[in-house]
DNA sequence: CGGCAGGCGGTTA
DNA sequence: TAACCGCCTGCC
């Protein structure tokens, strides 16, 4: 076990960060702290801002790796006063928010995890993707008296059936999963970024969040069902005219449009 | 209770 | 544009 402790600066907080939608294998523990596994690497995180804690199974917590995964680099605050000036709305939302920050997430972890979402809750992708790592994944170690599994290897899910994946209950989305990781292992495991809408089960919406949390394309714009309630309600935009959302995005969050989406994302949810 | 619509962080055909 | 798997919610 080890423990390192790193900085955010002003802007970090944990319930923020993993409650925003964005990953879906971290979990609030009584205390507020959260465990979890990103790629092979488990830990449990607590504190804020200028101090983070992350506890880890390994003799060594990977410095370098954790500060990349939770975006310690980027400078939140500019951003923030960038958008602020703007725009009213993002301003508030990012007040209400502050802490939030995009975590830089393995590629094709993302991808399934995405798929996976596609007209679901987050309790249940948060299920199956925790059984797709239980069933065939490997072992990746215990800690705090839990067992934590790797999601398998694009070979790996690439050889199974849909029969095999039917405990998983992942209904029209398994095919989907084959397929895409049939394609991914005949391309040397090699995920490009031009080519995510070519996947199967990866529309605009989907290949967007790719964009945004494996690529670290912070100006994608994911138009989900909350969203477009954030650009009616708070904008006055016709539900249905997601072009005129990419516009207002485009006119008032670039560059910086995958961050504002999260914020609002959090703002939305959390007061509704 | 218990059965049955309606909805869910979209994509496909 | 509707259908889609499966599960959960709210309604009657």
């Amino acid at each position: 076990m080890s423990r390192i402790i790193l900085s955010g600066g002003s802007n970090f907080r944990p319930d923020h960060t993993f409650d925003c939608g964005q990953c879906f294998r971290w979990d609030r523990e009584e205390d507020g702290s959260y465990t979890g596994i990103a790629g092979r690497k488990i830990a449990r995180i607590y504190g804020s801002d200028e101090r983070i804690i992350i506890e880890s199974p390994d003799r060594t917590a990977d410095r370098v790796f954790w500060e990349n995964y939770l975006d310690l680099n980027r400078d939140y605050g500019k951003i923030r006063d960038y958008l602020g000036k703007r725009d009213t709305v993002i301003r508030e939302a990012m007040e209400f928010g502050r802490g939030i920050r995009l975590l830089n997430q393995d590629k094709w972890e993302t991808l399934i995890s995405f798929i996976i979402s596609a007209n679901n809750n987050i309790p249940r992708i948060k299920k199956n993707i925790n059984m797709l790592a239980e069933m065939f994944g490997k072992p990746a170690g215990g800690f705090r008296g839990r067992e934590f599994y790797e999601l398998p290897e694009p070979e790996v899910l690439a050889q199974l059936t849909e029969k095999d994946l039917a405990p998983i209950r992942l209904g029209y989305r398994a095919p989907y999963l084959i397929k895409t990781a049939k394609m991914v292992a005949d391309d040397g495991c090699c995920i490009r970024e031009d080519r995510l809408r070519g996947y199967v089960g990866v529309g605009p919406k989907v290949a967007s969040c790719i964009s945004l949390f494996a690529f670290d394309n912070v100006d994608s714009f994911p138009i989900d069902t909350w969203v477009k309630q954030v650009m009616n309600k708070l904008y006055g935009i016709d539900k249905k005219d997601t072009e005129a959302m990419k516009k207002l995005a485009e006119d008032k969050f670039s560059p910086y449009g995958g961050i504002a989406q999260q914020y609002l994302f959090y703002f939305i949810r959390e007061k509704s």
